[in-house]
Order: C-alpha cells, then sequence, then structure tokens
DNA sequence: CGATTGTACCCTGCATGCAGCGTGCGCTCC
DNA sequence: GGAGCGCACGCTGCATGCAGGGTACAATCG
C-alpha cells in the first residue's frame, strides 16, 4: 500500500497484528511494551500508538489496571462477526444493484467472476492454485463493496474485516484439507454469479439476499473447523478463538 | 462513563470531538498539535493518541503531508451513513427478534416506549422535554443494539455513531423548530410500537423491515435541514456537512 | 505451616527534547 | 515587473527520561 515511506507507527500495527494472527502471542497474553517495541524494533511511541488502534479495531483488550491483552473470541462471537459480514455484504450488494450506472461498472466484478470459474473448473476435481483463489475472491468481494459506494459501509466492512477469521477467504485455506472443499467452492461460485446477476438486472433484493446467503457458507465452515483443533490452526486468527466447554479454565 | 480516573488522552478524545462537534473547528481545517494541546491542557503525546483514535472513527482524515485535518462530509455520505445505521438496526432488531428468550428482556425496550408515550402523547400539540425524549430515544436504540447479544454488530453500530449526524437523535433538536416535527414524532414513535410489537412476537423479518424504515424518518429529515444553513447549526457536528453547489470552492 | 504485610521491581502513562521535512516567504536574477 | 531559487521557520514524528502505581515475592508473625 504505502511501501517506501512506511512509518514507524505502521510498521508497529501491521507488525502486532501479524504476530496476533500468527499466534505468536497467545490470546489472552498481557503485553509488555517494552518487550514488543524490541520485538518490532520500533519505540514505544509509535507502538502505542498502533496498540490504541488495534484495540479500537477489536483484536485488543484495554485491561483496567492499564495496558493491553489479546483478545479472545468464543464460538458465537465469531459467528456474529461472520454473520454481521453477511449483513453488511448484503447491504453493499443491494447498494451496487441500485447504484450501478452501466456494464462498464462491473467490469471488475466480472472478471473476477471469469477467472473464478476457471480455477474451480467443475470438470476438475481439485483446485489447485488455492493462493490465487483466495486473492480472486477478496478482490471479488472489495469491488462489490466499492460498488456500494457508500463510504460508511466501506468503513464499516473495514472496520468488520479487521477480525481476521470474518474476512471472506478466512475458510478458504481450511478448504484446501476438507473432503467436501470442491463441492462448497462450486456452491460459492454459483453464488456469485447469482450476486452478479442480480446486481446486473438491478435486483436489490435479490442480491441482498444472495450476499447474505453467501456469507453463510462461512459459517457452516466454521464448525466444521471447530471440531478438529489443528483445523483452527489453518485459520487466520485461529489461535485467538477459544474452545468452550473443551477447555473452562479461567483466563487472566 | 469513567468519571475519576480519567487519563489524559481520553480527556484529549472527548474534549476534541466537542470542539469539532461544536464547530469551533471548522471542517477542512488543518490541525496544530502545538495549539491543540495547549487548548485542551494535555501534552502532545496523549493528544496524538487520541488523534489516531478520531481519524479511525472518520471524524477527521490524515493528510498525506502528515498531520490531520476535520473531515468534511457531502450529502450523499451523510445520508449513506445514516442508511447504514438502519441496516445495522436493522439487523439488530432482526437478531432481538431471534435471541430474545422472555418478556423479561424486553422490560427495558418496553419502558422506554412506555415513557415516550407519554411525552409524545397525541393530545398534546407540542412536545415538551425534547432533551428527555432524547436520552429515552437514544436508550431505545442502544437497548436495541444491545438485546441482539452480537458484540460484532455491537462494535459496528458504536462505530457508525461515531459520525455524529448518524446518531438516532441526531435530528430531534432540529424538529423542536420544524413545523412538522410532532407529525414526525408520532410517527417514529408508532415505529418504535411496531418494532417492539415484531420482537415480542419473534418476527425476525418484519422487525429488520421496521427497523430500516425508522431510520428513513431521519433521511427526510436531513434533506429538509440541508435547505436552510442555519439549520444546520442545530444538528451536531453540522457544521461537517459541506453543502455541494452552493460552496464549490476548492478545500485544502 | 499458613496468612498477612512490607518491599522492591517492573511497567504503564505522560512530558519533553530532537531531528527531518515540508512550506511559505523573501530575495535575487532575468 | 515577474518568476525562480534559497533560506529559515514551524511542524510532525519519534525517542527517551521520569513519576505514579500495581503486583509478585518474600519475610515475618500468628
Amino acid at each position: 500500500m504505502t511501501p517506501r515511506p512506511i512509518s514507524q507507527w505502521l510498521a508497529a500495527k501491521l507488525g502486532l497484528r501479524q504476530l496476533i494472527l500468527d499466534g505468536e502471542l497467545g490470546a489472552g497474553d498481557r503485553l509488555s511494551e517494552l518487550r514488543l517495541a524490541a520485538r518490532l524494533g520500533v519505540s514505544r511511541t509509535p507502538l502505542r500508538l498502533a496498540l490504541g488502534q488495534l484495540e479500537h479495531e477489536g483484536l485488543l483488550e484495554a485491561l483496567p489496571g492499564g495496558g493491553f491483552a489479546i483478545r479472545s473470541f468464543s464460538r458465537d462471537q465469531v459467528a456474529d462477526a461472520i454473520d454481521l459480514r453477511g449483513v453488511l455484504e448484503g447491504s453493499a450488494a443491494r447498494l451496487a444493484a441500485e447504484r450501478v450506472r452501466g456494464p462498464r461498472d462491473l467490469g471488475e466484478l466480472v472478471s473476477c467472476v471469469a477467472q473464478l470459474d476457471r480455477i474451480v473448473d467443475p470438470d476438475r476435481a481439485e483446485v489447485e492454485d488455492f493462493e490465487f483463489y483466495v486473492e480472486l475472491n477478496e478482490r471479488f468481494h472489495t469491488e462489490l463493496v466499492a460498488l456500494s459506494r457508500s463510504d460508511a459501509l466501506h468503513a464499516a466492512y473495514e472496520h468488520a474485516l479487521a477480525l481476521p477469521f470474518a474476512s471472506p477467504s478466512a475458510f478458504v485455506l481450511l478448504q484446501a484439507e476438507l473432503p467436501a472443499s470442491h463441492h462448497t467452492m462450486l456452491d460459492a461460485q454459483r453464488q456469485h454469479h447469482h450476486l452478479l446477476d442480480a446486481i446486473e438486472s438491478g435486483d436489490g433484493d435479490r442480491a441482498e439476499q444472495v450476499a447474505r446467503d453467501h456469507a453463510r457458507l462461512a459459517l457452516a465452515n466454521l464448525d466444521s473447523a471447530l471440531g478438529s483443533a489443528d483445523a483452527l490452526e489453518k485459520l487466520p486468527g485461529g489461535s485467538l478463538i477459544r474452545l468452550e466447554q473443551a477447555a473452562s479454565r479461567a483466563r487472566r
């Protein structure tokens, strides 16, 4: 994004987020500014700025005695986050359907779907390039929100995506190992087509409905992921999700 | 909220937000940290934390050369923000309808509606205590979101309300002077009743629909407010809204 | 042996000093 | 007289010093 003049606080924010997502900092841990600063190679001042941002984004929680801890999430909280994404994408789809002026606006979306078609080719038993799939999928969803032309919605969407497991592609890497993988992707791709079609024909209601359904796929995947603990490892930020009944140890 | 151990950065955040909302800092202005720090009585360090937060909330925008400026909003951006609030409240209403267990959960909501009934009594020509109305109205909407029991939705809602004119009560003070005031409030109160009823009967679809319609009232008020420049003064953060065609002077 | 209290350390939050940079104004040259 | 160049100021972003407080450990008392 901003390659050259990368400010210290941005480096801290990105670096810290990466550390959290990679699970190198366990959920619930209290963060030591000094240690973190050393680890990230930044000073405490920009680090504290980054901490404030990540708290606002919901990845950290401020502790009463001062300082921050890494938030952890229950299964229901994750599900709600995914549901929220569905709502926001639904609203974006509706607005897109209402506001798209001509076919030119949909170029990017059409291109994404076409490329996705090639990747999830039903004739092949397996999807090969998951990385490319992820990229295209994210581009599709990003473009969808962009088409809504609503700054407020865009901001809310970005905010919702701060929770990594709410991302549209959160479960793709997981699917790479799931048996029903290809089937799920075909479903998803069908929905992409339906969504595109609804937007093209200006049918806001249907577009919203399809987009919400689309997010429900992720919900289904969530519970299958929660089954095995090492499936969580595959999820971005999976280490932040706590398995309820399994470990009822009190945190803090 | 947190009265006693008010930290410096919280003071800065609240103080700065107040300054912005009161229009004491014109939209588009570049902020000088030094001057602001002096004015707010805090040091630069906590102030910069507050600046970062307010940028994240969308009240400020980071300038390319460094520093921040007060954002300004077009009519469409404001409308989209209100629409987004409608979407979020709609989703909250749906979840509330689905998740409410017993009548006890609805106690607060029922109480709000009952008290609102007394205030907007149709037999009276005028509503007297606007301040109390605002408080009750906000409690109603806050409680609605709380009933959804979705942390993600709650966070998104709070985020959306950072834009002051998107607040559910943004236009109430305006209505105090509008001719159709009482009529609008009666409409709104009817919707409150419908919303409560839909939630009580577990009808998520209808609850969502009503909540969205409810937000549309604000949209209507918006355009009537944009008519006169001094009506904007009555709006919280009204000074942030720029009148498009009227003043096409380039900012920055 | 357990509980309570005292102490010392670490850690957060804040203030301030400092360097790099962009900007605006003035001076000079054309 | 206008335009271009240079200089100096102010400002942001960052680093670090410092004070207050909370916590954990240990020592002592019951």
